[in-house]
DNA sequence: TCTGGGGTCCTAGGACCC
DNA sequence: TCTGGGGTCCTAGGACCC
């Protein structure tokens, strides 16, 4: 049988920060930027499990966190070190498993064969053993025919633990579960599901086309063939190991603004900030978005198609520039909001090839 | 208490073409 | 004078994930 044995790290960043740090293996540990230290606008990156007993979560504002759990030990993030410890995971893994594909900085899914789910479940152990002796880092896997419902597995495994859904047990295994349980059903969703009775994936697996269609749009059929326990390609399948789609760069404001002097040097910086990283990773960009967050938090975009792919700071400054002051534009005629966050995206990269020259180097 | 910084994918409407 | 159906591209917006 082929299985997909899907592993996602334990509180990683906590975890990445704590290893070799004995003594707070039991403390309440949150990475994210410290308010006492004067971080206002920031929220939780990671918590220790005693933090979240203590209500703490990932993505909770630091000032909230700080109020429900003052004894936390407060750890600034360090990016650069996860991705390194994430690379070191996979290479372990690769070193085990047939394919490996990452799913996310602390999320991987891999192909494996084996003749029975006692089998899948050894090997599974065998690798959370190695990774926690050799990288002093908790995992917890998942595993079944299915990659949606390996995944699934692995949230039910948190922490430290295995979970293996051989596919006759799949049905039985989701129906219980909310339906927010699944990947891809948020909380908008599931509210309006729960408004036609579809609270469990079991309801789901039994509610009328006629009423899924409207919530889940195309898809509703492959939803409720998954919710029977049958999922179909779309959802059995690792995905392939795909090039990135697009870039981005954002910037929360210290303090909101509508000024253009302001916003428009910032914006400048994380365009060649951007352009330089999507230079190293060898790629050129065929569109650009930018996109405004006001105060009261909605959003507002513009984007531009170029006409050919380019590379290049310069480009992608003029650019940026053009489409935030058609926003800023829009927004003087009308509400008169203030900027809280800018974000830049490049989209459509394609690998740069020998010999092509960007659309850059013919002017400005 | 006041909401980060990355990403992916889907949908819908209008333009345009046949 | 009133009138197709289908396909693709582009833009904007939204839901969701870690």
């Amino acid at each position: 049988v082929r299985w997909i044995v899907h592993v996602d790290m334990d509180a990683y960043y906590v975890s990445c920060e704590i290893r070799g740090r004995p003594e707070l293996a039991e403390a309440a540990v949150i990475v994210g930027p410290n308010p006492a230290e004067g971080a206002s606008r920031g929220v939780v990156l990671s918590a220790s499990y005693p933090a979240r007993a203590k209500g703490v979560r990932s993505a909770l504002p630091v000032a909230l966190a700080a109020a429900r759990c003052p004894e936390a030990i407060w750890i600034a993030p360090d990016f650069p070190k996860y991705e390194r410890t994430a690379q070191e995971i996979r290479g372990l893994l690769r070193a085990r498993a047939d394919r490996v594909v990452p799913l996310s900085i602390d999320e991987a899914a891999m192909e494996l064969e084996r003749p029975d789910p006692g089998s899948v479940a050894a090997w599974a152990r065998e690798v959370q053993a190695e990774i926690r002796e050799k990288l002093r880092l908790p995992a917890s896997f998942g595993a079944s025919p299915y990659a949606i419902v390996a995944k699934v597995a692995t949230d039910r495994a948190k922490p430290a633990g295995v979970r293996v859904v051989p596919a006759e047990e799949t049905a039985e295994f989701l129906s219980p579960l909310p339906v927010d349980a699944l990947p891809g059903i948020g909380p908008k969703t599931s509210e309006r599901l729960g408004a036609i009775s579809v609270h469990t994936v079991g309801d789901l697996a039994g509610a009328e086309l006629s009423l899924l269609r409207p919530i889940l749009g195309r898809g509703a059929a492959s939803w409720r063939t998954l919710a029977r326990g049958k999922p179909g390609p779309e959802f059995a399948d690792l995905p392939p190991d795909a090039g990135p789609v697009q870039r981005s760069v954002d910037r929360t404001l210290a303090r909101d603004t509508d000024d253009p002097e302001e916003l428009f040097p910032i914006l400048e910086t994380m365009a060649e900030e951007l352009a330089r990283e999507v230079e190293a990773g060898g790629h050129r960009y065929q569109a650009v978005v930018v996109r405004l967050r006001w105060s009261d938090f909605s959003q507002l975009q513009r984007g531009r198609k170029l006409p050919a792919p380019a590379a290049g700071a310069a480009l992608l400054r003029r650019e940026a520039v053009k489409l935030a002051g058609a926003l800023l534009e829009r927004e003087r005629a009308g509400g008169g909001r203030r900027v809280r966050r800018l974000s830049l995206a490049v989209g459509e990269l394609t690998p740069r090839t020998a010999g092509q020259r960007p659309l850059d180097a013919f002017g400005g």
